[in-house]
DNA sequence: AAAGCGGGGAC
DNA sequence: GTCCCAGCTTT
């Protein structure tokens, strides 16, 4: 949080707190980097600013607008809960963790980031960015991707939130992983927590995250 | 537990 | 080519 409040990204979705662009933004982020998913972002806000705009909306409309995103049932299912949220709960999003994670489309993660972005509840989130901050430095090299990893990290993960600011801790760990405990080449030259971090003091940087599963393999040539 | 779903950028 | 991205659903 220290390297965070002097490492600003200014995001759209930054600091919101309306539950509805909170959603939206976290649908279109899934397994999409920021910057792709940034006019697609502003598209879909301009084009439905409430949910019930976007649940009074064509099918039709709703895909055109997606397309070019890719994982196109993110886009049925954002309709999908829209018109769920529109229709059988009267306009008003669900405002706790359970509800939130019964919506369709909406996972372990995505529950999380709107459970605190939007209603500031203690609910630490669990993507690739956190995978890799909490193995690099904790030193865990359980897979993530498998069912026993993403218990122990989504454990641990909640043991270390700040649960007075739990918005902004979840938004500092996640920029970090994005912007600096990158995938490739971190900038661990100037890491404020290098000296405790035990990939960085193992040489371990390059093989954590660990992952069990097999590369995909290229489709064969017929 | 494993497969399926996508477009795109970085290396 | 390979890996990974603010993952989730279905098999």
């Amino acid at each position: 949080m220290e390297w965070f409040s002097q490492n600003h990204r200014p995001l759209p979705w930054k600091g919101e707190k309306n539950p509805y662009y909170v959603w939206l933004s976290e649908i279109i982020l899934q397994q999409t980097r920021v910057e792709q998913g940034l006019p697609y972002f502003e598209k879909f806000k301009s084009t439905y600013p409430t949910v019930a705009g976007l649940a009074n909306a064509p099918e039709d409309e709703v895909m055109k607008l997606w397309e070019g995103l890719g994982y196109y049932s993110r886009a049925r299912n954002l309709h999908f809960t829209a018109k769920y949220i529109s229709k059988e709960l009267g306009g008003v999003f669900p405002s706790d963790f359970e509800g939130i994670l019964k919506l369709k489309g909406v996972g372990p993660y995505t529950a999380a980031a709107i459970a605190s972005f939007a209603f500031d509840l203690p609910h630490a989130v669990v993507d690739g960015n956190v995978y890799r901050v909490l193995s690099r430095f904790f030193g865990i090299e359980k897979a993530i991707d498998s069912t026993e990893g993403k218990k122990e990290f989504s454990k641990l993960a909640q043991t270390l939130i700040d649960t007075k600011q739990p918005a902004n801790y979840n938004q500092a760990i996640m920029d970090f992983g994005a912007t600096h405990c990158k995938p490739s080449s971190p900038n661990c030259g100037k890491c404020l927590m290098s000296l405790n971090c035990f990939a960085f003091k193992n040489s371990k940087i390059e093989s954590l995250p660990f992952k069990s599963k097999k590369k995909k393999k290229t489709r064969p040539i017929l």
